[in-house]
DNA sequence: TCTTGACTTAGAGTGAACTCCAAGATATAA
DNA sequence: TTATATCTTGGAGTTCACTCTAAGTCAAGA
């Protein structure tokens, strides 16, 4: 599969596709013998994975290091599992105060253009 | 309120409040006769505000235009409240996304070390 | 054989959201 | 009054995550 399929089955551009190569987000893609990128069913899972987290807001950094860790192997499982522990656990955080805005503003939209904008003015933003 | 109290006050940097201030992010601050800010409890209020929005991931450009019509009063409420529905929307959406990935992490988590990789090989990261 | 189009690399450019800086005004303490 | 600290502005600089460009290679079709 040429670079610009990868990139019409995974919906990320050719060059961001490179980038992620390029700064090890993503393995090595395998290479024909001139040296033109061949993405197999592994390279596209990766990119649909990273893709993912990426959406999630997982940081590149902590991406690039998983992606390292399983290039050595067998022997780096634990340190994969915990990176994984640690995102999801920060994942998980964020939406649990990403749910506390969501009510906050609920609220305020609940009493918009009601007589009421005390209510309004007691939300507290900061907490 | 010094802009150097306000800063302490809601975890923005000086500078980022000024540069708030001048994109229209925040309402304009009161000053003193010298022209130095002193900032009030409604501009603190808008600051805690606005950076419970930001935090949440709304986009400044909505957030500029929900300030403007603040400004010019209570004839824009209905425009207004569109903004937050509309916002509240998409933050009800990124939130239920996020929970899918988050799902999906943990699968993949629960699974790490044990055998059956080809569970973890099934797991669509592109949906 | 020539053209077309897709690929390669290294490196420059971009936009968003700050963050810092210079030069100058003002305020407080010794 | 002098020193120190904090404020002001406009504008330059920074970082991140791409995104684009230039110069060149390579493969397929007319």
């Amino acid at each position: 599969m040429t670079i610009k399929e990868a990139s019409q089955v995974t919906g990320v551009s050719a060059d961001t596709l490179r980038y992620y190569e390029r700064i090890g987000l993503i393995p090595a893609v395998p290479r024909n013998e001139s040296g033109i990128r061949n993405y197999d069913e592994a390279s596209i899972g990766w990119i649909n994975f990273i893709k993912c987290m990426r959406g999630a807001g997982l940081p590149i950094e902590a991406l690039i290091e998983y992606v390292a860790l399983c290039k050595e192997g067998d022997k780096t499982e634990a340190s994969r599992k915990a990176i994984l522990i640690e995102q999801r656990d920060i994942l998980q955080q964020r939406i649990e105060s990403l749910q506390k805005t969501l009510v906050k503003l609920n609220y305020k939209i609940d009493n918009y253009g009601h007589l009421n904008q005390e209510a309004i003015k007691n939300i507290k933003w900061n907490e």
